[in-house]
DNA sequence: AAAAAAC
């Protein structure tokens, strides 16, 4: 699903042909509707040494052109050579490694317990995504996949891996869960993807990678995607990678311009009615409405349900199996509208997507990019419409400084549109606009507070400190013995776990324990 | 600030 399809006849041949299905692809690069000459020039599937079975699903699929990426990095991961590919969701980034994958997979079987290959992937949602990939292209093969992620049955996980799997897809927690348990062994993986390094960054993943990384042979072949290539990115490349081919393609750096974008600066208590009125438009055909917070989608979802909005939620709170129905019935156009959190920020493609709505600005500028980027896939124009409160030009101003163009105020026809607000941003975000002339008595600054905390917190510490540097003095041995030992004892009270005998080390001055040696 | 991911 990952490639550019020409209008020629294997579309035909889908299930939902006729109907006005936008939402079909899973990644990649939409269908176009004619074929432009470029196209026409750029090179196809069955040029890149790939083998009938898979090149027979590239073609039932409707597929022939590859996209850059793919056209990149096959013939490479072919030869066995790493692959450092910078990329992200959308240009077809999937495939280029399932592809060559299947093919080099396809010579010979499994054995059980002991994957022949492995990938990484942040979340659950882009494990499923890239196990329908090997499914769909590894349709005329014999290879088996296993998919391992939390949240699910790991009976049954390790009944399959027990089999043997080919290809085995998973988040690192249930992995390494899974390894610590004695039910995987990856002495005979071969073949390592490393997907959204980026986004493992970001979500701490990187202590996990390293250590599922050390499991493996050093004897394989790695690819390893990521949508930004910061110094740190680059270390964890050179870490992981050997001699690796590196292969860029053009990211929607900013804002593609097939997006048309929008913001409206409404109260909060308005912003409901504001996102109805935007989805009530005209060429609203199905949208991802994002939240900052989980409890937010749940919120709002059910307040769009109740007004007769075909709407669902997704959120990782969420049970597993309900994740991935509303996913797909948003797919399948069954869901018009899904509610998310950043979840689905990145990574995730549904193709044809009409809107994106930011019910929320984003805490992080670079977030809004992800998020506008579901939308205006493939040349179409998507719309991308943000509604803030008064007290957030900062968040916009730092998403404009970002993309380097400003965000066009829209107004929303029958909802006061307001101006931003003076009083910079305060506390938990969620307070309601401080109102000006309130402002100076709302928020006191009692100047003797901090006075007062300061004398009580330290004293303790200090009581603590001279008793042990008493050096375990007779008069609190008395009040140690008293203890049980168990509960906590007071602040003032001495260390009572080694009775009489307190280590030195513990009796010295806090400073003089963290001295470290002026030379080097 | 929030979100994601293991039981």
């Amino acid at each position: 699903m990952s490639a550019k399809k020409t209008p020629s006849a294997p579309a035909r041949s889908a299930k939902k042909a006729a109907a006005p299905a936008p939402a079909t692809s899973t990644d990649g690069v939409a269908p176009t509707d004619t074929p432009t000459p470029e196209q026409e020039a750029q090179p196809l599937f069955s040029e890149l040494g790939l083998s009938e079975p898979i090149q027979q699903a590239i073609d039932e699929m409707g597929y022939r052109h590859p996209t850059p990426i793919q056209a990149q990095a096959i013939p490479y991961v072919l030869m066995g050579r790493d692959v450092l590919g910078v990329a992200q969701t959308g240009t077809g980034k999937t495939a280029s490694f399932t592809l060559p994958m299947l093919e080099i997979l396809s010579g010979s079987r499994a054995r059980a317990r002991m994957p022949r290959s492995l990938i990484l992937e942040p979340t659950r949602e882009l494990a499923l995504q890239v196990a329908e990939n090997f499914v769909n292209y590894g349709k005329h093969l014999k290879l088996t996949h296993a998919l391992l992620i939390g949240g699910e049955s790991m009976a049954e996980q390790k009944e399959v891996l027990n089999r043997g799997v080919d290809v085995l897809i998973a988040t690192p927690g249930r992995l390494i869960d899974l390894f610590e348990r004695g039910g995987l062994l990856l002495t005979q993986t071969k073949l390592l993807v490393i997907d959204e390094a980026d986004r493992m960054l970001d979500m701490g993943f990187i202590p996990d990678i390293e250590k599922i990384v050390s499991m493996l042979s050093p004897l394989r072949q790695t690819m390893f995607f990521s949508a930004t290539m910061a110094p740190e990115i680059r270390r964890l490349a050179d870490m992981f990678l050997r001699n690796p081919k590196e292969i860029t393609v053009s990211r929607p750096s900013s804002v593609a311009s097939t997006i048309e974008t929008g913001l409206a600066i409404v109260d909060a208590r308005e912003k409901r009615r504001a996102l109805r009125k935007l989805l009530n438009a005209a060429d609203m055909q199905n949208a991802i409405v994002f939240c900052n917070r989980k409890r937010d989608v749940d919120v709002l979802c059910k307040s769009l349900i109740k007004h007769g909005f075909s709407a669902g939620a997704l959120h990782g709170d969420l049970a597993q199996s309900l994740r991935f129905s509303t996913l797909e019935a948003f797919k399948s156009g069954e869901l018009k509208i899904l509610v998310c959190s950043d979840i689905a920020a990145r990574g995730i493609d549904i193709g044809g997507l009409s809107h994106v709505f930011n019910f929320d600005v984003p805490f992080h500028a670079e977030d809004y990019v992800h998020r506008i980027g579901r939308t205006g896939r493939a040349g179409r124009t998507g719309h991308a419409y943000t509604l803030a409160t008064p007290d957030e030009e900062a968040l916009v101003q730092a998403i404009e400084k970002l993309t380097g163009k400003p965000i066009p105020r829209i107004e929303i026809p029958g909802v006061e549109t307001l101006e931003w607000s003076e009083e910079p941003r305060t506390g938990n975000g969620r307070r309601k606009p401080a109102r000006k002339s309130n402002a100076a008595t709302a928020t006191p600054e009692p100047p003797a507070a901090p006075a007062t905390a300061e004398e009580k917190a330290p004293a303790p510490r200090k009581s603590r400190r001279s008793q042990g540097g008493a050096a375990g003095g007779s008069a609190a041995a008395p009040s140690t013995r008293r203890d049980s030992g168990l509960l906590p004892s007071a602040p003032d009270q001495p260390v009572t776990g080694f009775g009489n005998d307190i280590p030195a080390f513990m009796q010295l001055p806090r400073r003089e324990k963290s001295v470290i040696p002026a030379d080097e």
